[in-house]
DNA sequence: CAGTATCCGTATCGATACTG
DNA sequence: CAGTATCGATACGGATACTG
């Protein structure tokens, strides 16, 4: 999704209208810690690339912490308060989704 | 947005996650009933096809309602209760974005 | 007024191969 | 393991002109 100028959701849609964004995120909300090649392994489907751009996105908007292990190439993301903030209201879309389904 | 295949959210991000979506459900929430043209006036910047595309969109998924006036071309949308169900959501955005904004 | 038709630039995303 | 580089398809949305 392109970046969107919408007033006071704006934010909010930035991080969840990305393809793959909220999958991840509920991934990250069960899991204290995940590394790049666990989110692959859970999240079937989504490539590296794309993976690594929302992984990006995510932190810049500081949304999850990525914290790389001393003297490693191996990191872990983890979810911020900010990004937990945000599992409430992913969990009333599927509410709603699951209400509404045809 | 591309339609996207994301679990439980899919309806909800499918609705939510296109430009112009969330203006368009904030200025719907708080009119009974609104023309095209009404749209056009609040919602700046938005041209005749996307919104034509969006109002469709919405129609389609149940999210609002097109009524004709007999013998007219006027015609009017409303949110349906399907699309009013969306409003808290949209809201829990809103403050989310309010309170984390940098 | 309420859209539709056409054209087109750009963003997005997938596939795949490659690197430190 | 944790990504990055490159390429290409296609979806999305803006501008604009036109129609019933």
């Amino acid at each position: 999704m392109q970046k969107q100028t919408i007033g006071c959701v704006k934010a909010a849609t930035a991080v969840l209208g990305d393809k793959w964004t909220p999958q991840l995120l509920r991934f990250f909300a069960n899991e204290p810690a995940v590394r790049f090649g666990s989110i692959q392994d859970f999240v079937e489907g989504i490539n590296p690339r794309t993976l690594s751009a929302r992984l990006g996105n995510l932190e810049q908007e500081g949304v999850i912490q990525k914290i790389t292990k001393p003297n490693t190439t191996r990191c872990e993301y983890c979810l911020t308060e900010k990004g937990k903030a945000l599992i409430p209201i992913l969990t009333a879309m599927e509410t709603w989704s699951r209400t509404y389904e045809s």
